[in-house]
DNA sequence: CCGTATCCACAATGATACTG
DNA sequence: CAGTATCATTGTGGATACGG
């Protein structure tokens, strides 16, 4: 997840994009293609198995209009948006702690490298 | 992680054991085998790789003492401790919101039988 | 537009056996 | 006691192509 640099990090939201999915949708509903292409490069068969979770979790609603072209919107329940709070003390705790983090890594490969070279 | 379960749940620490080791690890240090003995089925493999990964990442501190037999003595840092507020949260979260995610999961996953029967 | 269907790659975890 | 060495298994995510 890039969207709080999380990648390089210890604490995760579920799988790879849920929390990134929460993030799109705090303002309000989107539609599967919006959703898509705000998300680097998710493939439609893992946008929908998040999906499909998030829904089965109650965390998200999906909502299909009959319409031709289909337009689908999925929107986040009150589940969904409590996890916001918790994203939030997350990308704190990040914003905080990864320069540490990488100093210690950098410093620890150093010395390991030594004892190698 | 049953040590609050997330395991039904989105929110984790890192990888499946990481979180375990801070609880483990948050009254004081603890050897080897203590850790082993405390998290369930974790074999010697993957504990080694969990610590290994926590003390480059300056979570914690890895101390032998030149003993017979062998003891090895390990402990959070700060940047460790640093974690447990963040465990709290996540705990806190799972506390309020899991009942509310199994009856979502429960009556979807009905809904669905439903429609398949 | 909004997905499904297959197949595949790889990382994470586990089982088992062995050692300084 | 505190690990290492190998091998097997699993599960998540991705590539690609196609369908209502």
């Amino acid at each position: 997840m890039e969207i709080c640099p999380s990648n390089a990090l210890p604490v995760r939201i579920g799988d790879k994009w849920t929390a990134w999915v929460v993030r799109l949708l705090e303002h309000g509903p989107r539609r599967f293609t919006e959703l898509r292409k705000d998300m680097g490069r998710v493939t439609p068969k893992v946008l929908t198995e998040t999906l499909r979770a998030m829904e089965r979790d109650g965390m998200l609603t999906r909502t299909e209009f009959d319409e031709i072209p289909p337009r689908v919107e999925y929107e986040l329940t009150e589940l969904g948006h409590s996890l916001r709070a918790l994203l939030d003390h997350t990308c704190a705790w990040t914003r905080e702690n990864l320069p540490l983090i990488e100093a210690a890594r950098r410093a620890n490969d150093e010395a390991d490298h030594a004892r190698t070279a």
